[in-house]
DNA sequence: CTCATCCCACTGGTCTGACCACCTAATGGT
DNA sequence: ACCATTAGGTGGTCAGACCAGTGGGATGAG
């Protein structure tokens, strides 16, 4: 079993105490003091390069590397594409979100972001991705804030950004600036794309069956 | 690159209209279509039994998987613990889809959800995931739902489930009724966590550098 | 002594060939 | 018809080799 190599590795990060941007030991080392096949440890730490916990340079080793990155998910993307279920699924979530980062922002916004986000306002055409990125920024939950730029590019590959009129940014604009949530919402929502507002009779079906 | 390994498979998967449950070429074949060693195969094998679309059997074969799971995260959680910022964003993330779900599923439940969710809450003492996963499934979101699946999943592995008192689902259950979103976003705000209310000074730093 | 250059040991990336354990299906005997 | 045997194919693992980068230390010129 490789997951038990995996647990192995786990184990040698933890007590040897390595912190990010630390180097682990070489892919060769690892198999000898594991009793391992090199490729069995190979393995392994694709696995953990999978979930961007480490990071290989070749000629120089292996690396650990900041917690939080995940482009695994970008890459389930490549494969859950083809699916309308999902892509309605997808337009509505990122539309969802949007709101609560917007809600977010308006109570930590700092007066930088919102000399930042009038710069970008001023800049037309208004670029929407870059609009919502501060506003992502300026939410002050970087969780949130990933996850959205995941499902902004999931969106990304079979649909043009949301086109908004500029009069909508600026409404947003002057709800960050006076850090009014209820209005940024009530903003939104008058601009929900008319695809998400009837979607009755959409059922889930239990697709947890092979869960197991 | 085994990045390349992988789109090939892909395109394999694609071009022989591969469905759930289909057997996959073995990795001696599929090395030789795609000129490269075995190993390489295994590794990009690897990635895609990671995200759970195959499954590999010993002395079987390799085959097509439905998808949906995700251990991976799983595995993730284990390596995101020891992070206060992480969790702070984490519980925060989660209580804010959580009030999204609960008005989805306003606007779309079903009788029949009334009826599941008026037998969790008879249940004494009520199961807040089981509650809310039913909320989840009614929300007609899968995707939504499948997010906050693991974000729960998260943050059971170090905090126990937020304890609500019997009343509050009461009236959430009574929001749902009468599919009243507004005032079912009220009640949950009601119920907000103090933890969450006060994250004033607390920025995002440019964790993003790593992202080469 | 200082600095630039070169070289070599070491790293990850890949391929090959070889076993093993396991499963399946065809085989052949009863 | 039934069942035990067997042969071939499969994934799992390992060892060894070579390649292509990297980095630092030895070397030599100034």
């Amino acid at each position: 079993m490789y997951a038990e190599t995996l647990k192995h590795i786990r184990r040698i990060i933890v007590e040897d105490n390595l912190a990010p941007g630390d180097k682990l030991p070489s892919e060769r080392e690892l198999a000898e003091r594991l009793g391992v096949g090199r490729s069995s440890v190979r393995e392994a730490l694709r696995a953990l390069e999978f979930l961007g916990l480490i990071e290989t340079r070749r000629g120089e080793g292996t690396y650990m590397r900041e917690v939080g990155s995940h482009q695994l998910i970008d890459l389930l993307a490549m494969f859950l594409l083809e699916n309308e279920r999902a892509k309605a699924d997808l337009a509505e979530t990122k539309w969802l979100i949007e709101r609560l980062l917007l809600e977010l922002a308006c109570r930590r916004r700092s007066a930088e972001d919102v000399d930042e986000l009038k710069k970008i306002v001023r800049q037309k055409p208004i670029d929407f991705v870059r609009f919502f990125q501060t506003v992502a920024e300026a939410s002050g939950n970087f969780l949130l804030a990933r996850i959205w730029r995941v499902l902004s590019g999931f969106a990304a590959s079979f649909a043009p950004p949301p086109s908004l009129a500029d009069a909508g940014y600026e409404q947003m604009l002057a709800a960050l600036e006076r850090q009014d949530s209820a209005k940024a919402a009530a903003v939104w929502e008058a601009h929900r794309p008319s695809s998400l507002s009837k979607r009755a009779g959409h059922r889930l079906t239990n697709n947890d069956a092979h869960f197991r």
